[in-house]
DNA sequence: CCATCATGGATAT
DNA sequence: TATCCCTGATGGC
């Protein structure tokens, strides 16, 4: 396969990769692992403003931002924008594994996940946000989720109790698995609107999420900066927990 | 033309 | 918590 970097940020590694043959591709939580055998890797972290574009040939001229370019004489894969585009060795491979929590969509048991939530306090919002807690997981579902349960962003996990922790799991596995099968973060029920999945688009894609009002109850969506990231939820549906003397 | 905002995260303080 | 990096769409002049 051909590589090349038409931005030139990434010159070398493309020059690297460049007539290899790519062996698989390994998703883990927001990360992307491209195996080109001999232990090495390319590492793609799309972050914020990250994306691939895909072509046909004849394919088009990249853009001054495409990082780098991979083509085989039928399809080219563009991408732009990435937060981080590396080689990497298996050490830098396994490290990043390591430091992830467990992913939903790898199986993964959710233990760890389980364990976190019983022991801390901070806001269920913010161990949602937390790859080392659970990997994969982003601001649309994490939004998405908490309303799905009916949880307050701002309720100490510990005090949502085991239940509702496996209930939170469960939903983000459900969510991460349709992100797969659609490519799409849709969040909403079918069987809410009587309508096939493909037809949860535009306004009924999420119940909160970027919306003035909840999409359940029609009430007012709150939106609150929250460690650097955006909140949406919805205050009735969503109310706080009453407080437990001692529980917090 | 410019400001604003966005599905993220590392680093400084 | 603040700042910076990465890019692109949108809307107001």
């Amino acid at each position: 396969m051909g590589a090349s970097s038409p931005q030139g940020r990434f010159a070398d590694g493309a020059r690297e990769i460049d007539g290899r043959c790519l062996r698989g591709i390994d998703a883990v939580g927001k990360h992307l692992l491209y195996d080109w055998g001999e232990g090495l890797w390319l590492h793609v972290h799309l972050g914020l403003f990250g994306r691939f574009r895909y072509h046909v040939a004849p394919f088009p001229a990249p853009r001054d931002t495409t990082r780098l370019r991979m083509e085989t004489d039928a399809d080219a894969i563009d991408l732009s924008g990435a937060t981080i585009c590396a080689l990497i060795g298996d050490p830098e491979r396994d490290a990043i594994l390591a430091r992830l929590g467990p992913d939903p969509l790898r199986g993964d048991p959710s233990d760890a996940f389980l364990e976190r939530c019983a022991r801390t306090a901070t806001p269920i919002a913010a161990v949602l946000m937390d790859q080392s807690a659970l990997g994969g997981v982003g601001n649309v579902y994490r939004c998405e989720a908490l309303f799905a349960c009916g949880v307050d962003p701002f309720a100490p996990a510990r005090t949502l109790g085991s239940a509702m922790h496996r209930r939170v799991w469960d939903v983000c596995a459900a969510f991460l698995a349709t992100g797969v099968r659609t490519g799409r973060t849709v969040t909403t029920d079918p069987a809410e609107f009587g309508v096939p999945l493909s037809r949860l688009t535009g306004a009924r894609k999420n119940y909160v999420y970027r919306r003035a009002t909840c999409l359940r109850c029609g009430g007012p969506v709150r939106r609150e900066a929250f460690r650097g990231r955006t909140l949406h939820w919805c205050p009735a549906c969503q109310p706080p927990l009453p407080d437990v003397p001692g529980s917090a």
